[in-house]
DNA sequence: CCTAATTGCGCAATGG
DNA sequence: TCCATTGCGCAATTAG
Protein backbone atom coordinates (compact mmCIF):
# COMPACT_ATOMS: atom_id res chain seq x y z
CA UNK A 1 0.00 0.00 0.00
CA UNK A 2 1.42 3.26 -0.92
CA UNK A 3 1.10 5.95 1.58
CA UNK A 4 -1.60 8.36 0.71
CA UNK A 5 0.00 10.85 2.97
CA UNK A 6 -1.97 13.95 3.18
CA UNK A 7 -0.23 17.20 3.07
CA UNK A 8 -1.15 18.16 6.49
CA UNK A 9 0.67 21.38 6.39
CA UNK A 10 1.06 21.22 10.04
CA UNK A 11 1.56 24.64 11.34
CA UNK A 12 3.84 26.82 9.50
CA UNK A 13 2.78 30.06 10.91
CA UNK A 14 1.85 31.58 7.69
CA UNK A 15 2.95 29.05 5.23
CA UNK A 16 5.89 30.98 4.12
CA UNK A 17 9.29 31.97 5.23
CA UNK A 18 10.97 34.49 3.16
CA UNK A 19 14.35 35.48 2.31
CA UNK A 20 16.92 36.01 4.90
CA UNK A 21 18.03 39.46 4.37
CA UNK A 22 21.59 39.86 5.25
CA UNK A 23 21.63 41.76 8.41
CA UNK A 24 25.14 42.60 9.25
CA UNK A 25 28.51 41.08 9.64
CA UNK A 26 29.27 39.32 6.46
CA UNK A 27 30.98 36.33 7.82
CA UNK A 28 32.26 34.63 4.79
CA UNK A 29 31.34 35.34 1.27
CA UNK A 30 29.71 33.74 -1.67
CA UNK A 31 26.12 34.36 -1.07
CA UNK A 32 23.89 34.14 -4.05
CA UNK A 33 22.64 37.48 -3.04
CA UNK A 34 19.15 36.74 -3.95
CA UNK A 35 17.69 39.77 -5.45
CA UNK A 36 14.35 41.41 -5.16
CA UNK A 37 11.70 39.84 -3.06
CA UNK A 38 10.45 42.24 -0.62
CA UNK A 39 7.44 42.20 1.48
CA UNK A 40 5.98 45.57 1.47
CA UNK A 41 5.75 46.59 5.00
CA UNK A 42 2.37 47.85 5.74
CA UNK A 43 2.19 50.82 7.86
CA UNK A 44 0.98 50.57 11.34
CA UNK A 45 -2.13 52.23 12.45
CA UNK A 46 -0.85 55.47 13.53
CA UNK A 47 -2.19 55.21 16.88
CA UNK A 48 -1.02 58.17 18.19
CA UNK A 49 -0.82 60.14 20.98
CA UNK A 50 -0.49 63.61 20.37
CA UNK A 51 -2.62 64.26 23.31
CA UNK A 52 0.34 64.32 25.47
CA UNK A 53 -0.84 62.18 28.28
CA UNK A 54 -1.18 58.50 28.32
CA UNK A 55 -3.60 56.30 26.58
CA UNK A 56 -4.29 53.01 24.94
CA UNK A 57 -4.79 50.60 27.76
CA UNK A 58 -6.86 48.01 26.00
CA UNK A 59 -5.38 48.39 22.63
CA UNK A 60 -5.53 45.20 20.76
CA UNK A 61 -2.74 46.21 18.56
CA UNK A 62 -1.35 43.17 16.89
CA UNK A 63 2.16 43.32 15.76
CA UNK A 64 2.89 44.49 12.36
CA UNK A 65 4.30 41.23 11.02
CA UNK A 66 7.72 42.59 11.46
CA UNK A 67 9.52 43.99 8.52
CA UNK A 68 11.88 41.37 7.46
CA UNK A 69 14.43 43.76 6.24
CA UNK A 70 14.33 46.02 9.17
CA UNK A 71 17.56 46.41 10.92
CA UNK A 72 15.88 46.13 14.22
CA UNK A 73 14.16 42.96 13.19
CA UNK A 74 17.40 41.26 12.40
CA UNK A 75 18.75 42.41 15.66
CA UNK A 76 15.91 40.91 17.57
CA UNK A 77 16.12 37.69 15.65
CA UNK A 78 19.74 37.39 16.35
CA UNK A 79 19.25 37.99 20.01
CA UNK A 80 16.53 35.43 20.13
CA UNK A 81 18.62 32.92 18.28
CA UNK A 82 21.28 33.41 20.83
CA UNK A 83 18.86 33.01 23.66
CA UNK A 84 17.52 29.88 22.10
CA UNK A 85 20.92 28.41 21.81
CA UNK A 86 21.66 29.21 25.40
CA UNK A 87 18.43 27.77 26.59
CA UNK A 88 18.96 24.58 24.70
CA UNK A 89 22.43 24.20 25.98
CA UNK A 90 21.23 24.50 29.49
CA UNK A 91 18.49 22.05 28.84
CA UNK A 92 20.92 19.50 27.54
CA UNK A 93 23.32 20.13 30.33
CA UNK A 94 20.56 19.59 32.82
CA UNK A 95 19.62 16.35 31.21
CA UNK A 96 23.15 15.15 31.43
CA UNK A 97 23.41 16.19 35.02
CA UNK A 98 20.29 14.29 35.81
CA UNK A 99 21.65 11.24 34.11
CA UNK A 100 24.79 11.48 36.11
CA UNK A 101 22.82 11.89 39.25
CA UNK A 102 21.22 8.59 38.46
CA UNK A 103 24.58 6.97 38.21
CA UNK A 104 25.76 8.44 41.46
CA UNK A 105 22.65 7.37 43.25
CA UNK A 106 23.00 3.89 41.85
CA UNK A 107 26.49 3.65 43.21
CA UNK A 108 25.42 4.96 46.54
CA UNK A 109 22.71 2.39 46.57
CA UNK A 110 25.08 -0.44 46.01
CA UNK A 111 27.29 0.86 48.74
CA UNK A 112 24.40 0.94 51.13
CA UNK A 113 23.22 -2.49 50.17
CA UNK A 114 26.65 -3.87 50.79
CA UNK A 115 26.72 -2.29 54.18
CA UNK A 116 23.38 -3.76 55.01
CA UNK A 117 24.58 -7.14 54.03
CA UNK A 118 27.55 -6.78 56.28
CA UNK A 119 25.58 -5.61 59.24
CA UNK A 120 23.09 -8.35 58.77
CA UNK A 121 25.81 -10.90 58.83
CA UNK A 122 27.29 -9.51 61.99
CA UNK A 123 23.91 -9.55 63.59
CA UNK A 124 23.23 -13.12 62.69
CA UNK A 125 26.54 -14.18 64.14
CA UNK A 126 25.89 -12.47 67.41
CA UNK A 127 22.44 -13.87 67.59
CA UNK A 128 23.67 -17.34 67.08
CA UNK A 129 26.09 -16.91 69.88
CA UNK A 130 23.33 -15.73 72.08
CA UNK A 131 21.16 -18.62 71.32
CA UNK A 132 23.91 -21.02 72.09
CA UNK A 133 24.55 -19.38 75.38
CA UNK A 134 20.95 -19.48 76.20
CA UNK A 135 20.86 -23.15 75.56
CA UNK A 136 23.85 -23.76 77.66
CA UNK A 137 22.33 -21.88 80.51
CA UNK A 138 19.05 -23.60 80.08
CA UNK A 139 20.73 -26.96 80.17
CA UNK A 140 22.50 -25.76 83.18
CA UNK A 141 25.72 -26.59 81.66
CA UNK A 142 28.68 -24.46 82.09
CA UNK A 143 30.64 -24.38 78.95
CA UNK A 144 34.03 -25.42 80.23
CA UNK A 145 36.03 -24.76 77.19
CA UNK A 146 33.60 -24.52 74.47
CA UNK A 147 34.93 -24.39 70.98
CA UNK A 148 33.05 -21.19 70.64
CA UNK A 149 33.95 -19.24 67.74
CA UNK A 150 34.67 -15.88 69.14
CA UNK A 151 35.91 -14.83 65.81
CA UNK A 152 35.07 -11.31 64.98
CA UNK A 153 33.86 -11.80 61.54
CA UNK A 154 33.75 -8.13 60.96
CA UNK A 155 35.23 -4.97 62.21
CA UNK A 156 32.85 -3.93 64.88
CA UNK A 157 31.83 -0.37 64.41
CA UNK A 158 31.00 1.81 67.31
CA UNK A 159 27.71 3.44 68.13
CA UNK B 1 25.63 51.48 0.75
CA UNK B 2 22.22 50.99 1.91
CA UNK B 3 22.74 48.16 4.34
CA UNK B 4 25.92 48.54 6.22
CA UNK B 5 24.80 45.60 8.17
CA UNK B 6 26.87 42.56 7.83
CA UNK B 7 25.06 39.35 7.32
CA UNK B 8 26.25 37.32 10.20
CA UNK B 9 24.10 34.54 9.01
CA UNK B 10 25.13 32.20 11.67
CA UNK B 11 24.53 29.00 9.93
CA UNK B 12 21.52 29.16 7.87
CA UNK B 13 22.35 26.56 5.39
CA UNK B 14 22.50 28.89 2.55
CA UNK B 15 21.26 32.05 3.97
CA UNK B 16 17.83 31.68 2.65
CA UNK B 17 14.68 29.84 3.24
CA UNK B 18 12.20 30.14 0.58
CA UNK B 19 8.59 29.87 0.05
CA UNK B 20 6.62 27.08 1.39
CA UNK B 21 4.60 26.01 -1.49
CA UNK B 22 1.41 24.53 -0.41
CA UNK B 23 1.41 21.16 -1.98
CA UNK B 24 -2.15 20.17 -2.20
CA UNK B 25 -5.17 19.70 -0.13
CA UNK B 26 -5.69 22.82 1.81
CA UNK B 27 -6.11 21.35 5.21
CA UNK B 28 -8.10 23.95 6.93
CA UNK B 29 -8.71 27.24 5.37
CA UNK B 30 -7.58 30.73 5.60
CA UNK B 31 -4.15 30.63 4.16
CA UNK B 32 -2.99 34.02 3.12
CA UNK B 33 -2.05 32.43 -0.11
CA UNK B 34 0.83 34.65 -0.65
CA UNK B 35 0.86 35.64 -4.21
CA UNK B 36 3.74 35.64 -6.59
CA UNK B 37 7.09 34.74 -5.19
CA UNK B 38 8.10 31.47 -6.47
CA UNK B 39 11.37 29.86 -6.94
CA UNK B 40 11.56 28.73 -10.45
CA UNK B 41 11.73 25.05 -10.26
CA UNK B 42 14.55 23.79 -12.29
CA UNK B 43 13.95 20.54 -13.89
CA UNK B 44 15.63 17.57 -12.46
CA UNK B 45 18.14 15.50 -14.27
CA UNK B 46 16.07 12.74 -15.60
CA UNK B 47 18.08 10.09 -13.98
CA UNK B 48 16.17 7.17 -14.91
CA UNK B 49 16.31 3.61 -14.64
CA UNK B 50 15.02 2.03 -17.63
CA UNK B 51 17.99 -0.17 -18.18
CA UNK B 52 16.33 -2.94 -16.36
CA UNK B 53 19.11 -4.16 -14.16
CA UNK B 54 20.90 -2.23 -11.55
CA UNK B 55 23.54 0.30 -11.95
CA UNK B 56 25.21 3.39 -10.61
CA UNK B 57 27.45 2.05 -7.92
CA UNK B 58 30.12 4.66 -7.55
CA UNK B 59 28.34 7.49 -9.15
CA UNK B 60 29.03 10.79 -7.57
CA UNK B 61 25.57 11.97 -8.23
CA UNK B 62 25.10 15.23 -6.48
CA UNK B 63 21.74 15.96 -5.10
CA UNK B 64 19.67 18.27 -7.05
CA UNK B 65 18.98 20.73 -4.27
CA UNK B 66 15.54 19.37 -4.07
CA UNK B 67 12.80 20.95 -6.02
CA UNK B 68 10.72 22.71 -3.54
CA UNK B 69 7.51 22.15 -5.31
CA UNK B 70 8.09 18.58 -6.19
CA UNK B 71 5.48 16.26 -4.89
CA UNK B 72 8.06 13.86 -3.75
CA UNK B 73 9.94 16.56 -1.93
CA UNK B 74 6.94 17.51 0.13
CA UNK B 75 6.40 13.92 0.89
CA UNK B 76 9.87 13.47 2.18
CA UNK B 77 9.68 16.61 4.19
CA UNK B 78 6.49 15.53 5.77
CA UNK B 79 7.89 12.18 6.66
CA UNK B 80 10.90 13.77 8.15
CA UNK B 81 8.84 16.20 10.13
CA UNK B 82 6.99 13.28 11.53
CA UNK B 83 10.15 11.46 12.40
CA UNK B 84 11.47 14.56 14.06
CA UNK B 85 8.40 14.92 16.15
CA UNK B 86 8.60 11.32 17.19
CA UNK B 87 12.24 11.56 18.03
CA UNK B 88 11.70 14.63 20.12
CA UNK B 89 8.85 13.08 21.97
CA UNK B 90 10.99 10.15 22.86
CA UNK B 91 13.76 12.40 23.91
CA UNK B 92 11.50 14.27 26.25
CA UNK B 93 9.99 11.12 27.57
CA UNK B 94 13.40 9.74 28.28
CA UNK B 95 14.34 12.86 30.14
CA UNK B 96 11.28 12.59 32.28
CA UNK B 97 11.92 8.96 32.92
CA UNK B 98 15.41 9.73 34.00
CA UNK B 99 14.17 12.39 36.32
CA UNK B 100 11.75 9.97 37.86
CA UNK B 101 14.47 7.42 38.20
CA UNK B 102 16.33 9.92 40.28
CA UNK B 103 13.38 10.28 42.56
CA UNK B 104 12.96 6.56 42.93
CA UNK B 105 16.60 6.06 43.68
CA UNK B 106 16.48 8.80 46.24
CA UNK B 107 13.63 7.10 48.02
CA UNK B 108 15.35 3.78 47.86
CA UNK B 109 18.39 5.40 49.35
CA UNK B 110 16.50 6.74 52.28
CA UNK B 111 14.96 3.38 52.84
CA UNK B 112 18.34 1.75 52.86
CA UNK B 113 19.80 4.33 55.17
CA UNK B 114 16.99 3.79 57.59
CA UNK B 115 17.57 0.09 57.54
CA UNK B 116 21.23 0.60 58.21
CA UNK B 117 20.42 2.73 61.15
CA UNK B 118 18.17 0.07 62.52
CA UNK B 119 20.64 -2.72 62.08
CA UNK B 120 23.34 -0.68 63.66
CA UNK B 121 21.23 -0.08 66.66
CA UNK B 122 20.43 -3.71 67.06
CA UNK B 123 24.03 -4.58 66.79
CA UNK B 124 25.07 -2.14 69.42
CA UNK B 125 22.49 -3.52 71.79
CA UNK B 126 23.65 -7.05 71.35
CA UNK B 127 27.21 -6.04 71.75
CA UNK B 128 26.51 -4.29 74.97
CA UNK B 129 24.84 -7.39 76.27
CA UNK B 130 27.81 -9.38 75.32
CA UNK B 131 30.20 -7.12 77.06
CA UNK B 132 28.18 -7.21 80.18
CA UNK B 133 28.07 -10.94 80.10
CA UNK B 134 31.73 -11.13 79.65
CA UNK B 135 32.27 -8.93 82.63
CA UNK B 136 30.03 -11.03 84.75
CA UNK B 137 31.86 -14.11 83.80
CA UNK B 138 35.16 -12.51 84.38
CA UNK B 139 34.11 -11.36 87.83
CA UNK B 140 32.85 -14.79 88.38
CA UNK B 141 29.59 -13.43 89.41
CA UNK B 142 26.39 -15.01 88.53
CA UNK B 143 23.86 -12.38 87.73
CA UNK B 144 20.98 -13.33 89.95
CA UNK B 145 18.50 -10.82 88.84
CA UNK B 146 20.32 -8.12 87.18
CA UNK B 147 18.47 -4.98 86.26
CA UNK B 148 19.42 -5.73 82.76
CA UNK B 149 17.47 -4.02 80.23
CA UNK B 150 16.37 -6.85 78.08
CA UNK B 151 14.15 -4.50 76.24
CA UNK B 152 13.99 -5.24 72.63
CA UNK B 153 14.50 -1.82 71.35
CA UNK B 154 13.79 -3.05 67.94
CA UNK B 155 11.90 -5.81 66.36
CA UNK B 156 14.60 -8.32 65.75
CA UNK B 157 14.21 -9.60 62.27
CA UNK B 158 14.94 -13.14 61.44
CA UNK B 159 17.98 -14.39 59.64
C1' DC C 1 6.37 48.07 27.51
C1' DC C 2 10.54 45.56 26.65
C1' DT C 3 13.76 41.86 26.84
C1' DA C 4 15.17 37.16 27.86
C1' DA C 5 13.70 32.38 28.26
C1' DT C 6 10.92 28.57 26.63
C1' DT C 7 8.59 25.94 23.47
C1' DG C 8 6.67 23.92 19.13
C1' DC C 9 7.78 23.47 14.54
C1' DG C 10 9.94 23.00 10.02
C1' DC C 11 14.31 22.45 7.24
C1' DA C 12 18.51 20.28 6.02
C1' DA C 13 22.65 17.57 7.01
C1' DT C 14 24.13 13.43 8.78
C1' DG C 15 24.19 8.87 10.89
C1' DG C 16 22.76 4.09 10.85
C1' DT D 1 16.29 4.35 0.35
C1' DC D 2 14.16 5.14 4.71
C1' DC D 3 14.05 6.51 9.42
C1' DA D 4 16.43 8.70 13.48
C1' DT D 5 19.10 12.39 15.37
C1' DT D 6 20.78 16.79 15.72
C1' DG D 7 21.88 21.79 14.99
C1' DC D 8 19.67 25.78 13.63
C1' DG D 9 16.42 29.56 12.69
C1' DC D 10 11.61 31.50 13.12
C1' DA D 11 7.70 32.90 15.67
C1' DA D 12 4.46 32.60 19.50
C1' DT D 13 4.25 32.45 24.45
C1' DT D 14 5.69 32.80 28.90
C1' DA D 15 8.46 34.97 32.71
C1' DG D 16 10.86 38.77 34.84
Amino acid sequence: MSRPSQPKLTADHNGVSVIQSQAHASSSSSLPAVAGLQQVPQLVPANSSSTGGKALPPSKMKKPPADKDSEEYRQRRERNNLAVKKSRMRSKQKAMDTQQRVNELKEENERLEAKIKLLSKELSVLKDLFLEHAHNLADNVQPPAGPEDTTDSAGVPQL
